[in-house]
This record gives structure tokens, C-alpha cells and sequence, in this order.
DNA sequence: ACATATCTAGAACGTTGTTCTATAGAAAGG
DNA sequence: CCTTTCTATAGAACAACGTTCTAGATATGT
């Protein structure tokens, strides 16, 4: 075996650990198996990431920029409808990715994110937020600040789909769960908005 | 050392794991560490719970049985008020509980519960199926049956106890936010009740 | 009291994350 | 191209972990 130019080893190591991940779950990631995956020597884990840990947030980081575009790449009518859309999104990327989506939400203690990941993850939620001003802006939605308003929707959007994830949905049909749920949710938002 | 009698094995480990559990969380369950705080040799976890994974998952039915009992002791004038209280009382169980929550909910894919586990943690299902039914009696409430109800407001508040517990809430006010997302989903899902 | 069940101590093994060392090869700069 | 610096690599080693196995001592049940 070679040695790998300085330049690929830390890209080498994250696509080593993607595909470990979506085929195995994060369970499956050691240092061993990403570095062999990669074809590069376990130290590279150390010397590129300070070692799993830091390899683990990498791909957290990584996930909640995915997670972003998709939300972002809604389309939809008007503001609410793209609001509503985002939120569609949202469970298409966790049912698309569900290794990912886990290792974001179900290991964060073992990530032990640093500051700077958790400010590099959670600009995602600005999304949410902006969509969410932007439907205020035609619609009354809530009460209280735009981030409130996002917090309540992501607490369910992320509700229903950690269960199905986890595969305890007990509902007969989980799309329609889903869409019932949030369309009831946005529902009574609207109805209980501030006057 | 003495040898601990038979009939005090199996309990004493349950309640060293619990202990550990809820001082330092799931990461700290280790088999030996288990068996040094109860006081009995390692051995004894293998030869009661056929190893950790045994031990994690009667942690695990022991968790929603006890989230159940929280459930259940919900009061309120009506059954939508019982309904409304019960979800309350779920999330309080959570934050008084944020270890068993966690081990509940983020590490089930290590637990790998057995399906008789399965049947048994999630009977607590039925809790809440009932408290939806209940309140169905007194008014319409979203569309579909009472497990698709169910699992519509589980899922919100699942979610929501969920991002809290990982400190990724940024309402400003959490108690305020969880009430507010209760309400607006309990509201919507009356105005979109069928028929 | 006797036979059976089971708890215990201890050993051992493979796996994992991590740290360290020394060498060889890449990278950067002149 | 040459020299110096950086860094990837192989390999060793360690502690910790879950697990399996053995043998002896003690508890349990009849």
C-alpha cells in the first residue's frame, strides 16, 4: 500500500466514514474500519480529526448542512406553502438518510460536539426560521418570536420521525400521519396566533 | 466479599444499573461497573440477563413502564383535560428522567429489544391510545383511528422532549413552547376532526 | 443430610480507542 | 533541482470493554 498525498487523506477518511455509516450505522464506524475503508493508516484519524471523536462531528456538521439544503430546496406557491413544503422535506431526509439522521440526533453525547460544531450545525435551524418569518409574513402563525414558532415545529417534525426511524410508529399509514399531524399543527397555530 | 444470596442477584443488579444510569447516563453501564456497585461478581449479569444487552433492555421495560404509571396518574375535570394532562405528565417524566429517556430512545438499535420487550415497553402505547379514545368521547379529534391520533400527539411531544433533553431548544421558553405546541396541535387537530 | 443449583474469582480472548516511536516519502520553498 | 520541513505510515503497546470458560465454594431445595 502506498501513501496517500497529504491532501486526500482527511476527505479520503470523511467518504470512508459516509459510506460506513449509510451502509452499517454509526454503530459500524471505528477507526480501524474507516482507515482500512479509506486505505489509510488509522493514525490519519488523529492526525486529520484528533481522532473519532472528531471524525464523528465532522459527519454531525456535515448532516445538518445536508438536512439544510434540503429544506431549502422546497418549492411551493407561497411562503406558507414552501413553510409547509420545508417541513416534507425535512422527513424525506431522514427516510432517505436514516444512519445520518441518528448519528445527528442519537449521538450527541458520544460527539460531544465543540462549540464551533454546534454553531456550524444548528445554523441550520435558521432555515427553518427564515421559512417561518416568511409565512408569518402572509399569514399569522403562533404566537410569540419566529424562533418559538420554528422550535414547535421542528419539536414535531422531529418527533414523528425519530419514531418512525426507530420503526415505533404504530400508525397505519406514516405519511399520512405525518402530513395530518403537521397540517393540524399549522392549523392550530394559525387559529391560535397572537390577534 | 460474601456471596449474595440467589434472589438478591438479579435486583441488586437492576438497581446498581439504575443508579449508574441516572447519575452518569447510559455511556457509563458497563458490565463490570454494574456488577462492582451491586456488589456481586460480573458473571452475574450473563448468568441473569444473558449479558448487557439483557440488562439494558429490562432497564429499557422499566422505563416506560414508569413513564406509563406517569401518564396514568394524570388528573383533570374531563377526559380532554386527562388527555392534555397526560402529555404533561410525559414530558415531566422526561426531564426528571433525561437518562432512562435517553436510554429509551437513543440507544435501541444497541438494546436490540427481544420482541417480547418490545410488546412490553410498548403496551405503555396503549395509555395514551386510551386517554385519546377518552377524549374522543367528549369531541371530535383529528381524522383517523385512535392509534393514528395517538401517534400524531406522541410524536410532538416525543419530539419535543427530545431536542430538549439534547439542549437544542432555542425557544426561549421551554415550558411556554411545549404548552404552546400541545395546544395548537390539539386545536388543530379538533377543527380537522372528520364528519 | 444429600444432591443440585448457582455465585464467585479468575483467566483469557478479540475488539476498540488511544498514544507513542521511528522511518520513509511528500510537500514546500529557495 | 536540492534541502528542509512536514506528515503519512507501520507497528507496538496499553487500558478498557463485552464475552466465554473453568473450577471451587456456598446456597438452595427436597
Amino acid at each position: 500500500m502506498g501513501r496517500t498525498p497529504s491532501r486526500d487523506v482527511e476527505e479520503g477518511l470523511l467518504r470512508a466514514a459516509e459510506q460506513i455509516l449509510t451502509e452499517e450505522g454509526p454503530e459500524a464506524i471505528t477507526v480501524r474500519k474507516v482507515a482500512t475503508c479509506a486505505g489509510v493508516a488509522p493514525m490519519g484519524v488523529y492526525n486529520r480529526f484528533e481522532g473519532k471523536q472528531g471524525l464523528l462531528e465532522a459527519l454531525f456538521i456535515r448532516g445538518f448542512q445536508q438536512l439544510q439544503a434540503m429544506v431549502a430546496s422546497a418549492n411551493g406557491p407561497d411562503a406558507v406553502a414552501r413553510l409547509r413544503a420545508g417541513c416534507v422535506k425535512y422527513r424525506e431526509f431522514a427516510i432517505a438518510h436514516p444512519e445520518h439522521y441518528r448519528l445527528m440526533f442519537e449521538r450527541m453525547h458520544e460527539i460531544e460536539p465543540t462549540e464551533r460544531g454546534m454553531l456550524e450545525a444548528f445554523a441550520s435551524f435558521d432555515q427553518l426560521v427564515g421559512n417561518v418569518a416568511a409565512a408569518r409574513s402572509l399569514r399569522p402563525l403562533g404566537a410569540g418570536s419566529d424562533v418559538d414558532v420554528a422550535q414547535q415545529i421542528w419539536s414535531a417534525l422531529h418527533g414523528a420521525v425519530s419514531l418512525e426511524l426507530l420503526g415505533i410508529g404504530f400508525a397505519e399509514d406514516p405519511d399520512a400521519a405525518f402530513e395530518a399531524m403537521l397540517d393540524a399543527l399549522l392549523a392550530g397555530m394559525e387559529a391560535r396566533a397572537e390577534g
